[in-house]
DNA sequence: GATGAATGAGGATTCATTCAT
DNA sequence: TATGAATGAATCCTCATTCAT
């Protein structure tokens, strides 16, 4: 599922084997995340059980426990591959290394990835979901969260390099707002409604940051 | 908590005998929602359980089952209530009946009613929760959605008398989304950020709206 | 539904007040044992609850409670009632006046009415539900119980005049098994495959008892 | 309380890991079937709940609910278990091989090994229990009645070679119904009277079955 | 590591019965 | 009488988590 992060495995073979068992963890808990991938995704992250989890890897619930203290633990660790997997993916930076992107393109491109890797990685939307109580983001999906922003943000420090750092973190969460919403929008039609979802999305974001974008070159009041 | 909806209670006083029957009852289901929207608005929809809305209610479990069926009864009827304060509030339509009305204005206006309404009922929030699956909003969300998207479009259609019937539907919905998710942002600050998330709110609102709206007077490009 | 067995309702009017009440109160338990009927009839004794039966009956448990102690009470009434409808309609012996009639004769008839009064009131097979533990009759079908072994034995002993009293009992309850028994099946099926199994039942009544009566004339060997 | 089915438990020892976690699960089971035996007797199967068959097996709710989905599970491997024994112990046939056996000594024997299960393994009649509305046999008491109308049926069919299907399903059905409201009494009795009742039971049989196996050497007339 | 058995508190819901009005 | 609200223990069942093997 995810691109393998123990580049290493096949390096040495001279302490085999706890190596071997390293592996075989590893492989457990791939086994165990895409598992809990498949559940997150099918049920919700909340109604989402362990026994499930177990049950789809096909290992027992304490082989769970062996490698995951509790339901939120998953939800990190799931959330963490996921970010690294958009990081080897996109590369580190989400947004334009070329000055001269517009910022229609830079956010058409942003949103088309997102959707994309969300099509490939379903279980992100139900990790990405908002928290149930206002301001109270759960742990469970607070890592995910931040690095979002961080991408978020850094994409739009280079449209916005004066801004206000405050100013930059409201505007940094409004995105991540939309997406959200306009994601949810998305993944819930198919076809051609979906696909103007995705332009009524990228238009949403284009219109709210193009104000905001007056010192750069391409800034869609230009045309 | 909401206005009286029987308002021939009132009117003859002959028949008080089965009156005041169904006035305990009244005030018990009054008493009820009250204790469901604390419990939701306190832990969320999904992890509230009618036993603690019973407890939070100081009524047994079975004086709960009395009057609503289950967690979900007590969501939509919630819901309803809901929207009715909101007609009874705000009026039928959520749009502007002046037809100077700048988008500006109404979508400001909006979104002060919309947070301001949030504020005195937080459950709304609650409420309002996306799905944990994509597209398959909970039956006892559904109507509470429906009665919005329907005031939205209201709003809408009067800026956008032409659209086309499947983009106003689209519209609508994204500014449903839109609206939730600065909703969430707003209700996690306080003060003067709070305030600056509102001003985005409306902002991304205005901006995403404005391109639509070309035929009618007081458009935002027309400034 | 069954006869008004208050004779002397209509007697004396001098003192309507409590008449009228008591009128009523008849009204009432006949309204909720026929309740009672429809709801042990459908949903079988153990399953039926006091609730339901008060909403078959359109009234509140409380009314329910104000007339019937408990479930149990309703299910003696109801029997007790069924019983004297039964005495009413078929007389007080089940047996054969004529001591001309065959034992084949004696149990075709008997049979035959068995049948028929439950085709008529279902709610029969549902009171007469044998122990859930063996030799423990449960007290609210005791009496129907009883009742039915002594119209059983009246017949019999018709028959078997000379009989040792214990035979006669045992043979009383046994007969009583086997008619329940075929009732379970008549009633389990319809049309011809009814009727086979009535003639089943009538054989297996008739062949059981024919060799204890040696006796009488018309003893079915004799033919 | 039931033969091992397991033939193969002590064959291999090479793969006791697995091995020793089915037997702890295996001894469970044992245990909850026989606490759900005792249960089923003492309260009836209606009345018997879970949580009463987990005490009484000194385990928790949770740890049945690993065993079993609900409560007809239990009570279907239960006769499942049952119906096995009593094949383990009378072997396949309920019938007489050797075919000079008259109708009244195999009635008689059926009879006396019916009573004898049933008193070695008196859950057997809680499981039997008539429905409480006629003709609608619930799920978890099928099986059980399914494998002995077969029982009996091939008992039957070797007295009746000729008989028309329906005519045997029928007969069948009758002696079953029969059977178990002797059983009934039998079971409701002691002692001298008990055996009295034993007896009464195989009259009935004999005598209703007795007609209808005219072709049959050794048929009662005959004597 | 792996298993699967075990836990027990907590979930929703029902029901016979009582009580205030 | 009649109502229907109220009770609370008991129902079935689930689940995150732990433990012995």
């Amino acid at each position: 599922m995810f691109a393998n992060r123990e580049k290493d495995s096949q390096a040495s073979q001279d302490k085999d084997q706890p190596r071997r068992r390293q592996a075989r963890g590893e492989r457990r808990i791939a086994q165990l995340l895409e598992a809990a991938a498949t559940v997150f995704t099918t049920t919700g992250y909340t109604a989402a059980s362990t026994n499930a989890i177990a049950r789809e890897a096909g290992v027992s619930p304490g082989t769970l426990y062996q490698f995951f203290p509790n339901k939120e633990a998953i939800a990190i660790e799931l959330g963490d591959r996921l970010m690294h997997e958009m990081r080897e993916t996109y590369g580190e930076a989400l947004g334009p290394v070329d000055p001269a992107t517009t910022l229609e393109q830079a956010v058409g491109q942003a949103v088309d990835r997102f959707i994309a890797f969300n099509c490939e990685h379903p279980v992100f939307f139900a990790l990405m979901h908002g928290p149930d109580i206002p301001g109270r983001i759960a742990e469970e999906h607070d890592a995910l969260h931040a690095t979002l922003l961080s991408r978020i943000e850094g994409l739009l420090s280079s449209f916005l390099p004066d801004a206000d750092p405050a100013d930059l973190t409201r505007t940094t969460h409004m995105c991540l707002g939309l997406y959200k919403a306009g994601l949810e929008l998305v993944l819930a039609h198919e076809g051609a409604e979906r696909d103007a979802y995705v332009g009524e999305l990228k238009n949403a974001l284009t219109r709210y940051l193009d104000p905001l974008v007056g010192a750069r070159l391409g800034h869609i009041t230009a045309h």
